[in-house]
DNA sequence: ACGATCCATAACTTTATGTAATGCGAAGGA
DNA sequence: TCCTTCGCATTACATAAAGTTATGGATCGT
């Protein structure tokens, strides 16, 4: 299986098979954008290594031989398979944008604003890979990652980046429901089983507290998603990540329930692959990934 | 179709084939006879040219993505054709030797002949082309041609030549009936129609006598062969050309008329197309025809 | 911590390919 | 017959493409 071995000067090859569709040196010459020497060059060098004509030169014209007919219309499929096979794979992809992202901001922000995306890009089709597992750049399966996470990263250059505020959020029916003032061991705390360092745990929330309590959360999810969920449906307080949850304040499904604040020590970034193939749509969804984030 | 605008480098393609196959650049490197850093330069290259990720780098070993297991496939498949045809159309005539001969020289010394060089070389195939008209060994149709005339040929390359001495025959019949003594206007002659200058005829035959006498053909044939075969059928006498003649001498259904010998102007050369193809099978084809000629 | 292994890269070398100039030869036309 | 045309062939030279050597980097395993 050494094609090496078995094949011949590949560059001949592909010049034997222009000059038999032209029937010659000159036109083949043009098309291939080379001096007619080089095509007699070419192919008298092909016949000398097989060792067998290929065209039998008359006055003015060219005539292939029989191995030359058959040898060409091998190489003219092949060469075709191999070109038709290069252009689906460069241009297969064309449009289409792979964006990676944690399951919750998927949900709570990219999908909520991909309409206004599709809007100013209707020919770009954006494939959401939402996993909250870190994202695999090397893979080359994502084009673009939304990651958060302390940069930089050692698998991706960050393009843009945000930070974000914690506060805590419930239901309205649930902040007339407890009694009123601060947070308590009373209270119902929805807990969220991260794994990343960076992420907010209640544990740390409480240890900022003065004095603390024994709080303990009763309700635990693996996707803040469904914290979320249990917030907005009264079952108790979340801590809530303000880029993701904005929106639902916005709406009144939460609300704050004190006016405590921290600031998150991880961000919200915005990754490209180092080795990252590049298209017009690659670059307009960076582009507006970059403005969206730091607009909203 | 230009393919050389559709499609990269080849060379890099080749090296992606194998890279994949062997799923290491150091293997394939092995197998392409070159080192790790042309292979790495190559892929490199590729996929700067297509912007395309073709492998994922990770420690001590690669992963082809997506599109390079398509275009991978596509390109075994077509290099596989390639070398296939390649091969077929390299070895499918490598034992057929094709000669070319008159007529004359091809029934009268060729084909008796041709069973001793089947003797010696039991593998190789001869096909034998034979005509009057002159052999186009432009065309690649003939491997080697036994040509009557004057060397040099400009369209080959003359390996082996011989001349030939012409006598007066006929069949011991003939003799007995006719009267005794030289050639007369009493005899028959039998006359070959032939264009090449170098062929002798009857006229040329008689202008040499002393004293001539106004002698006419009876018979005239456009072959050779008719001619001799009319001879040994008792119906005249012929010119006889030795090395043609000579099998019917010794078997003593020709006999010869008188002393009288011409030496022949043209001579049989062996001669080999100016651009042939080189096989085992031809070469041995060559060294025997070279011999034989030489020796009977 | 050290060694092994495999891909990456830079500076340099070699090979393959292409070019400009010229030659050759067979048709065709005057 | 002579001249012109045209298309492939060849040579000397240039350069682009491909390959090499030396070295670096990173991740395993011991």
């Amino acid at each position: 299986m050494n094609f090496r071995r078995r094949i011949p000067s590949l560059t001949a090859l592909m010049t034997l098979e222009a000059v038999l569709r032209h029937r010659s040196f000159t036109a083949a010459a043009i098309e291939l954008g080379v001096t007619q020497a080089a095509v007699s060059r070419q192919i008298a060098a092909l016949e000398e290594e097989m060792g067998l004509p290929m065209f039998v030169r008359k006055h003015r014209a060219i005539e292939p031989t029989a191995e030359c007919l058959i040898l060409g219309t091998t190489l003219a499929q092949s060469f075709a398979n191999i070109a038709d096979t290069l252009d689906a794979v460069r241009f297969s992809q064309q449009d289409v944008v792979t964006i990676g992202a944690t399951v919750a901001f998927s949900s709570f922000w990219l999908l909520p604003r991909l309409a206004e995306f599709r809007r100013e890009n209707s020919g770009v089709q954006i494939r959401v890979v939402s996993q909250d597992a870190r994202i695999d750049l090397d893979a080359g399966q994502v084009d673009i990652a939304i990651r958060f996470g302390i940069p930089p990263f050692n698998d991706g250059t960050v393009i843009a980046s945000r930070g974000d505020v914690i506060t805590l959020v419930c239901s309205p029916d649930y902040l007339q429901r407890r009694k009123a003032g601060p947070l308590s061991a009373d209270d119902e705390l929805i807990e969220t089983d991260v794994e990343d360092r960076s992420w907010l745990s209640w544990s740390q929330w409480i240890a900022g507290l003065d004095p603390p309590f024994p709080g303990k959360p009763s309700l635990r999810f693996n996707h803040y998603t469904e914290t979320i969920f249990a917030a907005r449906a009264g079952q108790g307080v979340a801590l809530g990540w303000g880029v993701l949850v904005q929106t639902f304040l916005d709406d009144g499904t939460l609300v704050a329930l004190d006016q405590r604040r921290i600031s998150a020590e991880g961000r919200y970034n915005v990754v490209i692959p180092l080795k990252s193939r590049r298209t017009v749509a690659i670059d307009r969804a960076c582009s507006w990934l970059i403005a969206s984030l730091h607009d909203g």
